[in-house]
Order: structure tokens, then C-alpha cells, then sequence
DNA sequence: CAAAGTACCGAAAGCGCTTTCGGGAAGAGG
DNA sequence: CCTCTTCCCGAAAGCGCTTTCGGTACTTTG
């Protein structure tokens, strides 16, 4: 491969000049250029990334922070689609993206510790849950970062517009002839958890529904077998909501499960709407209808927000609310009682 | 932050001093190493990654090539899991995973320039496209590298054994009392296919069944459409199949589609079984019986494979077939004609 | 008590690159 | 013909770290 000091010897300038012609500077003639880049091509040089990041203070590359309550980490389907989506946005730029372990030969350390080492030009945190130390550190520190899905008043961030989500949700079910709309949440120390549910509220009450006494039902970490304890709760009330809206698309499925087992229909005795459109609800029984989150702008936006700062070189502050949408098949239908 | 000249100031020793002591070397008294471990936690002392790669060849990086044919990225429901247990066992070791993009500040450039350029000290390649230029050139070079679900004479290889998977399945539908068994595959292209398509002809042989015409259809690239529309043609078959063994689970949620549409059922017309287990196929109808390839343990010995390499600093060439497993659901009956 | 270890420490070179600054040569202007 | 620009190029310092190779000072050993 060789080093700039190989190209010197073979093309007879200096290292300074080489360069500077391979940094396109205007002080090198073009035909010194030319030369250079022919020997450069001949030999298959290529620039060593550690020694410009040294010289230079940017390393061209962005530390993600992934993490999840339910440690499925990249098989998480639906920040995987975010993921995904910022890696070709930061792509397009020539940044690349690295993902720290949080232990260093031995000796472990936080990701923030970690990112400082690997010297990374920005952070992107994709994580739901505001309580993680790691996740705090990251967001008072100096360095450019983007947090995806919860909110903060001293960081970018981007999430969903969730309240809006859960108002669509609840709007729909209004529109079908639902009165008893009962809501399975996802925990509200997580910030889209405790959104859906103040959506879902605020919906009810400009509505005129009231909220019954157990159809507010707290089903944790958005898991498939947490949505489905919850609905069996909301099946051994006395008076059952017609519909169900669910404040992620995993819990909904275990709630249809739930209700099958009981022996009853979806949507037919239950309407069951629930949120983020993930993959696979177009092939369950019956598909779900739900409120979608757009992966792709979450990822870019992120990505926007990211680079924006890290050319600036200042950490900036800016909140950018993606819109929602309701997607609908064929888990919802008109109350039919 | 600081250097270690920072540290060798407020110390008073020389940097040689403070960088042995950093490192565990024998000739620095207890004594001198405790003071100086001290300062550097008092000023959050880090190495800088790049300063260290650069003087020890090193980088602890693990350069990730991750590409396959429906361009979904990290949203692969089978290959994101590898990666996921790749990173798990990899990150133990304190190795970095970085993605990188191809291109390098507008000038594109290929995978192992970029690798090259970043100095990973391995690479990963999770592709299923053996004819993938940038793969082969991968696979070409000189640096240690382990290649995921693809087969190959000349570097690392790991994958699941797929004429095994395949032989389970036929011969599970064959206990069942199936004789009219098809096949949808994978492209031929694709080892993965390939193989499987050679475990259901050898286990038919086996068996002492014909494949009958039309049986053996190729679908393409594992999606659910290509599954759907493989499943068609079968259906269209004058003496139609029994049961069809097929190659991906997605594809096998298309063929179940397909055959709904005709107003058949699985698995009482028509039995299923598909080739992978990911994580959506538990809840759709019927949850579907498949051949389970163990993502954990793949990603695994991917790891172990790699990193032997990358602390010899040599290549080596050595094949792991990681066995699979029958799990056994709902879309599977004995025949009942 | 001299010779031979042993324990600690530091100077300096090197990893591969960028960037400032100055200087020589050639062309422009008077 | 002389001065002032403009155009090219290179010396050298610096980025933050590792590692070799000596060199003291201090113990052992015979």
C-alpha cells in the first residue's frame, strides 16, 4: 500500500507537496498533480485513516449507542429500520459508524469514555430509556450528538409526533363507533410510552369519553408477552372495552393473542389498533392496522441534525417532530353492539 | 482530557514513563505507576485511539461488510441476529464494529480500500451473493476475515448445515406420510439455496420419492413475494403437492398467503414447513413449523474464527457448520388423503 | 571490596499524515 | 533593468502514542 513518504521517493517531491496534491491545495501545479496521482493509482495507495484523524481532529466517523429494555439489541425491529436509515443518510457523507463495546482491553469504561477514545465526530443515542446513566452522560457532554425517540431540552433530538399518533388512533376507533376504547400503555418512564398515553387522554376528554376504571392498563417494555397480560386484564373487566388501542405494535400482537385465546374475534369483538408499524403486522391474522412511524425520516432527520453540527463543529439544540400516520387493514372494525 | 504529556508534567516523569505505566510494563515501580494512574483518573485521562493504532499497528476494529440482495439492511430478520451475537462476543474481546460506507469524501471507493484505509484488523462478511465483486475482492486480500452463510476454499467460513436443514425437514414430512413433497428455493446462486435445494433431492432419493414435475421451483431472493408467487405455480400444479418444504421463512409466508387466497388451508390441505425460525413466524397463522438456524451460535463462531486470526495476524482458513434444528409448530399435519 | 546483577527511568526515533511559513523562480509592471 | 506579484514547492513542527536502547543507582555475590 505504501505512505505518502513512498510516493515522495517514487515521484521525487516532497511529502508536503504529495500531500498537498492529494488534498487538492492550490499551491501544487497541475501537472506535479497529475504525477502524483498516476504513482499514487500505480502503487494503490491509500491515505491511513489514523494518522489524518491525528492530525487533523476528525475522524470521519459516529459512535452509535443502541439500547433497548429488552436486549434484543440490532434485532429490535423497529429501531433497526432507524438505524438502517441513518447509516445511509451519514453514508452519503463519508462518515462511518461505529459501534463501541463499553469495555477496553480489560478495563471497562462508559460509551461516552469509549467514543473520546475512538476520538468519533458525533454520537447518535437510540435508546428509549431517560433514566440510563450512560445515556445522561452522553447528552451533558460537549460533543455533537443526536438522540433519537425521547425528548430533551438541551440536546437534537427527533421522535414521533406520539401524541398526534395516539389521537389517531383514538379518533378512528371514535369514527367506527367505539365509546369503550381502553388503552394498553408502554411504561411511562420511557418518553413515547408516557406520550401515547397523554394522547390518549387528551383525545378521550375531546371526545367527551370518559376513561373507565381499568382501561388505562400499564404493560411495561412494549414486549409481546407484556401486551398480552395486559389484555388479559382488560378481558377480565366487567365491562369490556369494544376496542383497544395499544401503544406498540409488539404488544399488540400478544393482545390479539390474548383474545383469541379467550375464544373471541379480532376485529369483530374487539378492535385493536396498535403503533409503529413494524414488518411483520402485515402477516399476522388478522393484519394489523396501526399508527406508523416513518423510519426512514426518523433516520434521516437524525442524521440531518447530526452532520449539521459536527461540520459546525458546535453542539447544537434543535427538536424536530417527524409526523405520524395511521395505516389501516383489517384489525379494526365498527362496533357492532 | 489531556495527553500523556499533560501527565508526564503534572507527574514529573517522562512520557516513556507514563505511557509504561499505562501499560502494565515491569520496569516502573509500583510506587510511580500509583501516581501516575492517580493523575490520570483526577484528569480523566484517555488515550486517544488513533495516536495508538497509528504507533502499534493495531486498531481493535472489526470492519463489517454487510450486504444482500433485498437491500433491507440491518432489518435482515435472519442476518441481524448474526450480527447482533457477532457483536456480543466480539465487544467481550474489546473489538470495535465499524460499517463503513463506500465512499470516502465523494471519491467512492471499494470495501477493502475503505477497510484498508480505516486499518480494521478483521473483517466480517455477511452476504449471501458469492459473485459480489466487492466480496470476492475481500476474500482475495490479506486480511483476516470470516464469511457468514457462504462457502469458500480459501478463507474462514461459517454457515448452517443447510443439506442437513433440508433433509429434517423432508423427512419430517415424510413421517407425517407426506410422499407429494415440493420444494421452493432459494436462488441457486446463493450457497444457502444451493444447498438446500441438494438436501431435498438427496433426501427424496433417500427416501425412494420422485421429485414429480414442477416441484422443484425457484423463488428468488427469500422475500415473501417471491414465496408467494413460487407457491402459485405449485397450487396451479394438476397433481398439486402435499406438502412444501420451503427455503426461507419468509418465502414460506408468502406460499401460506398464496394458498389462503385459494381458499385452501394449512395445514389441513396443505403442510408447510419453512428454513430459518425468525422471530415474526411464531406469530403469524399457523405459527410456523421450520428449520431453526442458530443465529447466536453462528455469530459466535464467526468471532471466535475471526479473532484467532486477528491476535495470530494471519490469515487462516478454517469451515464451521453449525447444526440446525427442527422446531415443530402448527403448519404441519399428516396427510389426510 | 570489586564485579556483576537488578530495578527504574528517560532520550529519541518512529507511526503517517497535515499545515504553516518561508523561499526561489518566473512573470508582470514601471 | 529593477521591483513587486504570483506560482510552486519543501522544511519542519506537530498530532499522541509506543518501544528500543542506554544509563544511572542500588543490591548481591564471591
Amino acid at each position: 500500500m505504501g505512505t505518502i513518504y513512498d510516493l515522495a521517493k517514487k515521484t521525487g517531491f516532497s511529502i508536503t507537496t504529495v500531500s498537498k496534491a492529494l488534498n487538492n491545495y492550490k499551491d501544487v501545479s497541475e501537472k506535479t498533480r497529475a504525477k502524483i496521482l498516476k504513482a499514487a493509482a500505480e502503487m494503490d495507495y491509500l491515505p491511513n485513516a489514523h494518522a489524518q484523524s491525528l492530525s487533523t481532529k476528525k475522524s470521519w466517523a459516529i459512535g452509535v449507542m443502541f439500547s433497548e429494555a429488552n436486549e434484543v439489541g440490532m434485532k429490535h425491529p423497529f429501531f433497526n429500520g432507524i438505524i438502517e436509515s441513518f447509516r445511509h443518510a451519514t453514508e452519503e457523507q463519508g462518515y462511518d459508524l461505529i459501534f463501541a463495546s463499553r469495555n477496553l482491553r480489560n478495563r471497562d469504561m462508559s460509551y461516552l469514555e469509549h467514543f473520546k477514545h475512538r476520538a468519533v465526530d458525533g454520537i447518535v443515542v437510540i435508546c428509549s430509556d431517560r433514566m440510563d446513566e450512560q445515556v445522561q452522560e452522553l447528552m451533558q457532554s460537549d460533543i455533537p450528538i443526536v438522540v433519537v425517540d425521547m425528548d430533551s431540552a438541551n440536546c437534537s433530538v427527533v421522535y414521533s409526533d406520539n401524541t398526534e399518533g395516539a389521537r389517531l388512533a383514538v379518533n378512528y376507533l371514535h369514527d367506527l363507533g367505539h365509546r369503550h376504547i381502553a388503552h394498553i400503555a408502554g411504561d411511562q418512564t420511557i418518553d413515547a410510552g408516557a406520550a401515547r398515553v397523554k394522547g390518549y387522554e387528551l383525545a378521550m376528554g375531546a371526545l367527551g369519553l370518559p376513561i373507565e376504571p381499568g382501561y388505562l392498563v400499564n404493560a411495561g417494555f412494549f414486549s409481546v408477552e407484556e401486551g398480552k397480560q395486559a389484555m388479559e386484564k382488560l378481558l377480565d373487566l366487567e365491562s369490556r372495552p369494544t376496542a383497544v388501542f395499544v401503544a406498540g405494535d409488539q404488544m399488540a400482537i400478544g393482545a390479539i393473542e390474548a383474545i383469541h385465546e379467550r375464544g373471541l374475534r379480532v376485529p369483530e369483538d374487539i378492535s385493536v389498533i396498535g403503533y409503529d408499524d413494524i414488518e411483520m403486522i402485515k402477516y399476522i391474522t388478522p393484519k394489523l392496522t396501526t399508527i406508523r412511524q416513518d423510519t426512514d425520516e426518523i433516520g434521516e432527520a437524525a442524521a440531518e441534525l447530526l452532520i449539521e453540527q459536527m461540520t459546525a463543529k458546535e453542539r447544537r439544540t434543535e427538536r424536530r417532530v417527524i409526523p405520524v400516520k395511521l395505516i389501516e387493514r383489517a384489525s379494526c372494525a365498527p362496533v357492532n353492539n
